[in-house]
DNA sequence: ACGGGGATGGGCT
DNA sequence: GCCCATCCCCGTA
């Protein structure tokens, strides 16, 4: 298991969301580390694609880290509640991201049901111990991700994600969830999940 | 099973 | 003052 290098994120966006699928994401919190398997993703391609936050080259203090170069974290705070995990993709100054939908949980499982439920693992029935990481908000909850880990470098030692084991996945791919407003850029098939795994969001 | 609606507050026009 | 890349609960069946 090898942390991924600065070139695994220069691919395109569309490559990336597909290639993060069966990855780690790895947080190293002050009280250990929390990780899980990427299982769900969904590109977000830039300034042309209306669903995306830089749509039109927008650029606010909020999406200022999508111009950085591709493996950076870009986090943003959602619907007064939570947050939403990004991995930037491509070259500096060309805004793409791809947004973390769901993973399935490997390590610090206690430390997850803790942060969201305030119980301990084993504590859980089979439908809560899915529902600890099968969506952005919750991930992130999950593995303690907030705003201050926005703008981290995926190529240092607190948020980073490594090579999964080299198995066989089959890929789905969908329309993205929630972009009502995107126009001809709503069905495009830029969700992609394993296939049959539990933990994905939807369908 | 499925759907409707409320929570909740930062971000931006 | 409206929007929002969400989540969870509480209806109906």
């Amino acid at each position: 298991m090898k942390k991924l290098e600065r070139s695994f994120y220069l691919q395109d966006t569309i490559t990336t969301a597909r290639e993060l699928l069966g990855k780690y994401l790895v947080h190293e919190t002050g009280s250990g580390r929390r990780a899980g398997i990427i299982v769900e993703t969904e590109a977000y391609t830039g300034v042309e694609d209306k669903a995306c936050h830089a749509y039109e080259w927008k650029r606010t203090p909020r999406n200022e880290v999508m111009y950085g170069i591709g493996g950076t974290a870009y986090i943003y705070f959602i619907y007064g509640m939570y947050y939403c995990f990004n991995v930037v993709t491509g070259a500096e100054d060309n805004p793409c991201a791809v947004l973390i939908r769901a993973l399935e949980p490997v390590e610090g499982l206690d430390a997850m049901a803790q942060a969201r439920l305030g119980k301990a693992y084993e504590e859980l029935d089979s439908s809560r111990k899915i529902s600890l990481t099968n969506g952005p908000g919750k991930l992130c909850g999950a593995l303690g991700i907030t705003k201050s880990q926005n703008g981290l470098d995926l190529c240092g030692d607190e948020l980073y994600i490594c090579s999964g084991p080299a198995v066989p996945i089959s890929i789905k791919a969908t329309p993205r969830v929630n972009i009502g407003y995107a126009g001809e850029f709503t069905d495009k098939p830029w969700r992609f999940y394993l296939e049959n795994n539990k933990y994905v969001s939807k369908k």
